[in-house]
DNA sequence: CTTAACAATTTGTCCTAGACAAACGCTGCG
DNA sequence: CGCAGCGTTTGTCTAGGACAAATTGTTAAG
C-alpha cells in the first residue's frame, strides 16, 4: 500500500483546519506545502496531514500556530499541554485518580464488557448524582487530556464516548417520567457535536425533577427557537465543549437571545464557556453543579 | 424583535450550503443577493436564509438548483419530491400505515412521554426483531419522507431520532453479553452522521449472537483500520444513509479495502448503497435483513 | 512590584474573479 | 427501447488582497 494523498477537502475533514487556513498557512509560514495534481490542485501527502493533525491538537490545547509550525516534529510530540488540562493528580485523592486510570485502562485494552460492568457497578454504588459528578465528568476530562497528549487513539475515544452515552441514557430512562417543571430543551449549536456534557447535564437536571427534552446535537439556531416555542420551554440549555471555537460563542448566544420566544431563558454550559464574558439574557454555567444551582435559583425566583 | 441578519458563515451553518456555493449562486443566478455590512461583507436577511433552506431541502430530494432558484417561493412550497421516497402507502397494509402515522403524530404533537410509552408497548408486543423491522425501519423512512416534503420540522426530526436512539440502545443493552462470534465493528465514515441505521443493524446482529463493538459515527478511514486491528474484528460494518453523496461511496470503500487488516471483512449497508455497483472485497447490504442473511452466510462459510 | 492603557503582531475569515472537471440530461442513432 | 455522444449545469478549486479581532509586548502610572 503506497501512502495515499489527500485533496484539500479531505484534509479539512480530517484535521478540522478550514481550506482558507490551509492555504493561508502555506502562503505565510511555508507549511504545509502540498504536491500538485494534474489540474494544479493541492495534494497533501499523508505525512503532512499527520503533522497537521498533531499541530491542531496542540492548538486546541492552547498553543499558537506560528510557534508550532516553526517547531520540528520531534519537539512537537514532546510538547506539554499549555492550557491547564486536568491530569489524574487534579482529580482529588490519589485513590480516586487510580480508579479513573483503571477505567481508562479498560478502554485502552478494548475490553467492552469489562468497562460496561465496571461502570454499572460504580453507578449502583455511587447513585446517579455522584456517578455523574465523580466518575463520568472526571473520566471525560481524563480522556480529553489523554487525547491531547496523544496517548489515546481516536477510535478509543469514540468507543469511550459511545459506551458512556449508552450508560447515561439508560440511567436517565429509569428516572420517573410524567409532567414536571421546569421544561428544559437540551441541545447544542451546529459544529458542536459533543454530546456527553449535554447528557450529564440532562441526568442531573432530570434527577432534580426537571422535564428534559433532548434534541441531540447540532441544531440550527432558527430551529432551536422553533423547538423552544413548540415545547413551550422554560429554559433552553446549550452545551459547549472545550474544543468549540471560543470566539464564536458570544455571537451565537447573542443571536439566540433575539430568536428565542419571550418566555424562555437561555443557559449555556460546558467547559467551552469558562472564559466567556458575562452577558445579558444568558446564564453561563461553566461547571456541572452550576446547572443544579441555577435550577434551584430558577425555582426560588418563581415561588 | 427586528429580523436578524446572518453573515456568510452563519448561513453555511444553517443551510448546509458552502460559502463557495453561496457566492457562486449569487454570481450565476442572481440569488441570494445579501445586503452588505460596513466592511463590504455579505449580510443575509432571514427571509433569504429561509428560502435557501427550502431550496436545499428540495435539492436533497433530487431537484436541481438552477430550476429551483428560478421558481417562485409559493411554487416551491408546493413541489413534490422527485426522487422516489416511500410514502405511507408503501409501508404495507393500511392498518400498519395508520399505526405509523399515529406514532408520527405523537412526535408532531411534541408528546415525549406519549411517544416513548407507545414505542415501549410496541417493543414488548412485537419483540426486538420485528420491532426493528416493522416499526422502527418504516417509521424512519416515514419521517425521512415527511421531512423532504416539509411536513416535519428539523427539530421534530431530531427529537424523533434522539428518542428512538435511546429506545434502541436500551433494548440492545438488555441483550446477553459475553464472548460471542463474530466480532463486528460498527461505524460510519466522516460526513455520515446518521446513526439510526447503524443501531438497527446492531440490534439485529446482536440478537443473532454477534459481538458488536459500536464506535459511533464519523470515523476517519485510518482510524477504522486501527480499530479493526485493535479489536481483532471479523467484520467491519459501515452504514450509508440515502442522503450520503453516492458518488463518494465506491472510492471510500476501495480505500478502506486497502487499509483493513487481512482478517477483516468489509460490509456496507444502508439505503445509500442500494445503487452502488458490486465490487470485490465488499459485501453490500442495501436492506436490513440482508445483514442477518450475510451473518448466516458468514457462519456457514466457516463451519 | 503590580496594574492599566496603548501599540504591535498574529491570525482567521472574508472578498473578487477565473478555470475546470464531473455529473446531468438531452438528442439522435441503432 | 436502450445506449453513445454532446452540450449544460454545477460544485469546487485557485490566486492574492484586505481587514478586524485576538493576543502579546511595552510603557507609564500608582
Amino acid at each position: 500500500m503506497n501512502s495515499p494523498s489527500f485533496n484539500i477537502a479531505a484534509v479539512e475533514r480530517d484535521t478540522g483546519l478550514s481550506k482558507d487556513v490551509l492555504r493561508m498557512w502555506e502562503r505565510r509560514y511555508g507549511f504545509p506545502i502540498p504536491d500538485r495534481n494534474g489540474n494544479g490542485e493541492r495534494s497533501y501527502p499523508a505525512e503532512q496531514v499527520e503533522r497537521l493533525r498533531l499541530i491542531k491538537r496542540l492548538m486546541d490545547a492552547g498553543h499558537r500556530p506560528g510557534k508550532l509550525i516553526a517547531t520540528s516534529t520531534e519537539e512537537l510530540s514532546a510538547l506539554a499541554p499549555r492550557r491547564s488540562v486536568p491530569t489524574a493528580a487534579d482529580n482529588g485523592a490519589g485513590e480516586a485518580a487510580a480508579e479513573l486510570t483503571k477505567l481508562l485502562a479498560l478502554i485502552k485494552q478494548h475490553d467492552v464488557p469489562g468497562y460496561q460492568q465496571a461502570m454499572q457497578q460504580r453507578l449502583a454504588r455511587q447513585g446517579l448524582h455522584h456517578f455523574v459528578q465523580d466518575t463520568i465528568a472526571p473520566l471525560t476530562r481524563h480522556v480529553g487530556a489523554a487525547w491531547v497528549e496523544g496517548s489515546v487513539e481516536v477510535f478509543e475515544e469514540h468507543l469511550f464516548t459511545e459506551l458512556t452515552k449508552r450508560l447515561l441514557r439508560q440511567a436517565i430512562a429509569t428516572l420517573p417520567g410524567g409532567s414536571r417543571s421546569p421544561r428544559i430543551v437540551l441541545t447544542s449549536v451546529p459544529d458542536e457535536p459533543h454530546v456527553l456534557g449535554l447528557l450529564m447535564a440532562e441526568a442531573l437536571l432530570a434527577l432534580e425533577g426537571a422535564e428534559c427534552i433532548p434534541l441531540g446535537t447540532q441544531m440550527p439556531l432558527v430551529e432551536i427557537g422553533r423547538a423552544a416555542e413548540a415545547h413551550r420551554a422554560d429554559i433552553v440549555a446549550l452545551s459547549f465543549s472545550a474544543a468549540f471555537p471560543q470566539r464564536q460563542i458570544p455571537g451565537l448566544l447573542q443571536q439566540l437571545c433575539l430568536i428565542l420566544p419571550a418566555g424562555s431563558e437561555l443557559w449555556a454550559g460546558g467547559s467551552g464557556v469558562a472564559r466567556v464574558a458575562k452577558m445579558d439574557g444568558v446564564t453561563l454555567l461553566p461547571a456541572l453543579d452550576d446547572a443544579v444551582r441555577a435550577l434551584a435559583e430558577w425555582r426560588s425566583a418563581r415561588s
